[in-house]
DNA sequence: TGAGATCTCTGCAACGATGCAGACATCATG
DNA sequence: CATGATGTCTGCATCGTTGCAGAGATCTCA
């Protein structure tokens, strides 16, 4: 099981461990002859270089973590891709790990036997902990969060502007002639930042409009799933006015919302229009094709990842918000054929 | 940066580093008044143990890797999450990587330069890297190998019963009275073994209905996905005499295929009727919904982890084809609503 | 009271690698 | 030829932790 060392190959090639790593890492001048032989040495016993070893002399392991609450939705799944992409041109690789959305697993990051004195630095997409607690618990490692929006500049923090979206989203369905446009998503309560910067922005579109809101028209979800989706949709189909359009805070409850309309026999986009945000790649096959606001994923894991590392390195700027565009793009759902 | 140490510890609590440790893990008896001064000096410098030194000592990192080729295919999410959960049920932790298919990538993991020593176990599903080539360079940690089937008795190797499911999967469309049932997502080359499995499985359906293989109805695809289902689905349709059925090999070429169908005005199941495999959530919530074959990937992710671990143990067994069940789900696509 | 058992606590060595300072040989230069 | 510069190579210390053996102190019981 245990490879051979440093010393196993210097012993063999009759030269000191110093030179072998010499060898191994191309620093110091070593003749030619020397280091044919150290390689061949090398190569004889196939020696792979023990990395725990490596990283402890450096302090650094060239590793960074991902948090995000769950893997298989389609948004973090996507984001991941990216991130690990964005790590790896800088020689990093990523550890990824989920939290269900479970405070305890978020505050198990933070604990005194948390892992994360194993990685250089810390990529969080957080759902219950706030910045108040991140800060409290006075981490070891740089951390980069993504997605959440927080106010005080304690952190690094990667976003879209999610009441610009939320505004485009609505706007857009509004500029289709509709009049009452749902909102599915809210989330009113302590963790439900995201969720209720997108409520300001539908409610802004539609003020803009001249609009007053049906607080009927919003419904809260506590995820973001697609069952959820359908439930809401439901409960919309069911007022005395339903709505004629509804603005999903993800593709995930829109898709789920779609779902419950064509089971209904609504027409989409012609009954009810739907628009999400996220982008996913689902949503570009579903029937009817889903209309979405789409941030730049793959700039929100170059612009985080970059972050990080600057901060690894000691070179990062204070801590700011980075602001990362989004576009909407628009398909069958709102669009028609 | 550099947090507080055993040392720093020590000197604090004027005690010697080994008792602080003792204190940490709780290993050796300490009395009652040292241990709670110990306990104050570690809470007054919120000590964190130093995990890569502590890995180093042990030989062991407590983190194993799981490779797939892509992560943002909703399989591999899927199952990445279980394997997660999984792998801390006992006390592990997982770097995920992808390799995006590249056999480059692939290659790499094996190389000197790896950082394969840093975990303790691989959990690997290959798309290029053959088995041959994985026992060659004999690799230093413990292997197991999911979803491609190897015949070799190599590796230990996690996987369902490819054939059957094919077969399964054909074998319901037969038994919906179709008998024009075409197939997505053949690849009769070195790499597609898994792909090659379910061609046998469907030959073998179709062949025990008595029917004879259309070769027209078999069409190959690169890799598996949406997009290439649905081009799929548009060649079946451009045939002088179209499928009334289509067996895709895997969910995403059949929500290709569906949104080739929907567009072009076939319904689903009337016209055609359309099965994946992989029971992929997104399935669910498809309109229509899609009939699959469902692995179960929980069962996968803990026989993959366990076969791991005992590996890394050293108390496996010999290396084994571990077949894990799989059951048909039919839903709108084959059954109408 | 004293020998041995028991309980706490400590120091040293080691995991496998790299940083540093210096040893030794060779070479160029005045 | 002496001197210093240059080029190779080596040994020691160290990263922060844990395994091991043993030192003292305390206790037990004949």
């Amino acid at each position: 099981m245990a490879g051979p060392t440093l010393r196993d190959v210097a012993k063999r090639a009759n030269v000191s461990i110093r030179t072998v790593s010499n060898v191994v890492n191309g620093y110091a001048p070593v003749s030619a002859e020397l280091r044919a032989r150290v390689q061949v040495a090398l190569d004889e016993l196939d020696y792979r270089p023990n990395l725990i070893a490596r990283n402890l002399k450096q302090g650094r392991t060239g590793m960074i973590a991902l948090v995000v609450p769950e893997l298989d939705v389609p948004y973090f799944a996507e984001l991941a891709r990216e991130v690990i992409t964005a790590a790896r041109a800088h020689g990093y690789v990523v550890m990824v790990d989920q939290t269900d959305g479970d405070g305890e697993r978020e505050r198990e990051l933070l604990g005194r036997d948390s892992r994360a004195t194993m990685f250089d630095g810390l990529l969080l997409s957080p759902l219950t902990v706030s910045a108040e607690e991140l800060r409290a618990r006075g981490n070891r490692i740089p951390i980069v969060l993504l997605g959440e929006h927080i106010f005080n500049g304690s952190f690094h923090h990667v976003a879209i502007d999610n009441v610009a979206a939320a505004r485009d989203a609505t706007a857009h369905l509004l500029g289709l002639g509709r009049r009452r446009v749902a909102a599915i998503g809210d989330q009113p309560y302590a963790t439900g930042e995201t969720a209720q910067l997108r409520t300001a922005g539908y409610r802004q579109a539609l003020a803009r409009a001249g609009l007053e809101a049906d607080e009927r028209l919003i419904v809260s979800t506590r995820h973001f799933h697609r069952r959820l989706g359908a439930e809401a949709m439901e409960s919309l189909l069911a007022l005395p006015e339903p709505p004629d359009a509804v603005f999903c805070y993800n593709d995930l409850l829109a898709l789920g919302a779609m779902r419950t309309l064509t089971r209904a026999g609504r027409r989409i986009p012609d009954d009810v229009a739907v628009v999400g945000i996220d982008d996913i790649e689902e949503g570009q096959y579903s029937t009817p094709s889903l209309t979405t606001v789409a941030p730049d994923k793959g700039e929100i894991a170059r612009r985080a990842v970059d972050t990080l590392l600057e901060s690894i390195n000691g070179s990062a700027a204070a801590p700011a918000e980075i602001v990362v565009p989004h576009r909407l793009i628009v398909r069958e759902s709102t669009a028609g054929e």
